[in-house]
DNA sequence: GATGAATGAGCTTTCATTCAT
DNA sequence: GATGAATGAAAGCTCATTCAT
């Protein structure tokens, strides 16, 4: 492989993750089915024919945006861990969603409401996918509690996920960040009285 | 001739009802996006050009949607109110929404799930419309709270009805009824321990 | 017949006037195409589904339009007609147009409009129809002109209103009533040179 | 590969160009309101869907119709510029028009036309455009009039102008080319007959 | 006759997807 | 691989006309 062959690939990854970033920000702000191919190919500065040798259909396109908040999901647990304490570990990650709470005020929490929008659907499986991110937030979330030692630590996990799903999206209706402070600083309280 | 009259009024009327429920459900379903015309008014069994002169707009529809289930609640409310007891009123509203679980698995919370996408538009004004509908409820939950004299109704109301719709949605998501039986227990309890 | 079934006669054709009047009114401002039967039925406060008895289609109604255009200029010519000298009627013709100068700055000539709008069809006979309504023009002022011994009086009138037609047209298109007495202006000067 | 690529830009031009030069033609057929986008389309041989890669709106249409209608205009001032006696021009002018007498007998004025139907609309903006185009041709004949030394050349040329529009109208309303005729034989002796 | 409601054909516009080079 | 252009299947909406009472 010459190195021109190289750039190019390096060249066409990057065009992909442009389009990959383009897409999970332009669908989180439009919803999937306001958002246009073409928006998503303005975003990223690639031509709009072009899309289509990195995203057979644009049903692909939104399954990467899901990837996407995935892997931003994956990256808070990696730098949370670092944390010896569990419960500091959750204590950061609602101190993170507390951090978004403009963002969440105007358009709520991206994997949420992607999820909502994507469960209206039939076809195409994409709802399961969804799903499977909160799964993911909901698991490392028990996985905190159990290795605090608590009980239940699914129906933990439950609770502290559902509250942020709630609190995003009363704080997306009402368009106001202060909900997601007050519910944040509540979450806090509740995390540190909890014992064993 | 005056009963033919009536008649004939109250069958229009009734045409429009049966549009606004058919709205109500559809979307609930679909989504406001997915939702044709057309679809609204084959479940209504109405012509699709007759549609327009009940409503101007496919987004009147949608607000008709929004306001039936703003009636539902108000409903709901009022047969709740009967309870002498402002916490037997919060209990008794839990209970609804587990009683609601198969469909909150399946489809979400009606107004959380159309306030959720209807935020992600710019224009119309419909967005507001939705939060009005969530205000209604909040509002109506922290008279409960006042009543019963607890301090910060309207945390309490947030609280409330946000774990309402993260657990809605998560039972969405995750596709598992068992969310809401789980989660509505558990605010059972907390509405019970809670004192003045 | 009873008196109240005279009533109703008189009623039935104070509404067709209605109409009429209304067609002529509203069709001048919008334009034959972009104006509905329910334009004309409000201006004319009828109920939609009541036009129908008066007028079979919409066509009939432009045609009337173009009937209540050809009787106001029945109307000006019999007025005209008292006055003994034909030069003083052409003049007393010029100074009438020269008055609607705000109207024909705004929606120009009523009848010139409607027969260039009306000469873009083929079928339905409507624009022959327009033609005569400006053939009865053309033929008074040719009387007119006959009347004062003057050479090729049909080329006169040709040429006045032609004139008229053109200033209506200008000062449509500029939007400016200014050229309306300019022209006129000059038409009154032209017609005053004319000799035997 | 340069050849293909301006071949395909020519193409995609010549695309463009023909659905202009179908508008223009369509329009002044039919009218802007009675035209159809699939009419034009057809005319120009292009897929309707096709139609808005080039124009956004049929508005956009409607306005390069008259831009096209523009560049007839500047094409035939430019060639009457090759005269040099602006006498002579402005004659030329009146006999380009009459040359057209066929086309006026049965569809008027092409600008004339499109500014009379589109002046009966309130928003768009594209009744001032009409209103630009038949300035053009006002300035270009006046100043022809003040190159010929004459006084008021801005009313001269309203005059010559009103008289095509006046003549245009009449030609087409009652379906007689030999008005052009005519009329346009008095105009040149007309602007014989002006003197410095 | 009178009237609100019904009907359906037709129009503009959007957009995911495919094509040709 | 890259790209502008092409395609066609909807979708929302309007409106002349007709219907039922």
């Amino acid at each position: 492989m010459t190195d021109s062959t190289s750039a190019r690939v390096r060249a066409a990854s990057a065009k992909r993750r442009r389009l990959t970033a383009a897409a999970a920000e332009v669908v989180h702000r439009q919803g999937a089915e306001r958002t246009t191919i073409a928006d998503i190919a303005r975003a990223a500065d690639v031509p709009v024919g072009n899309v289509y040798y990195y995203f057979k259909t644009k049903d692909e396109l939104v399954a990467a945006a899901l990837d996407e908040h995935a892997r931003h999901l994956g990256e808070l647990t990696e730098r949370l861990e670092r944390l010896p304490d569990p419960r500091d570990r959750l204590k950061g990650l609602v101190e993170a969603w507390v951090g978004q709470r403009d963002v969440a005020a105007r358009y709520g929490c991206p994997t949420g409401t992607l999820a909502a929008e994507l469960d209206k659907r039939d076809e195409g499986g994409l709802d399961a996918e969804a799903g499977k991110v909160i799964r993911l937030l909901l698991d490392w979330v028990e996985q905190q509690f159990r290795e605090l030692g608590l009980p239940e630590p699914d129906g933990l996990a439950l609770t502290l996920v559902g509250a942020y799903q709630g609190m995003s999206l009363l704080a997306n209706a009402l368009r106001d960040p202060g909900i997601m402070t007050r519910e944040g600083a509540r979450l806090l309280a509740w995390i540190d009285s909890l014992e064993a």
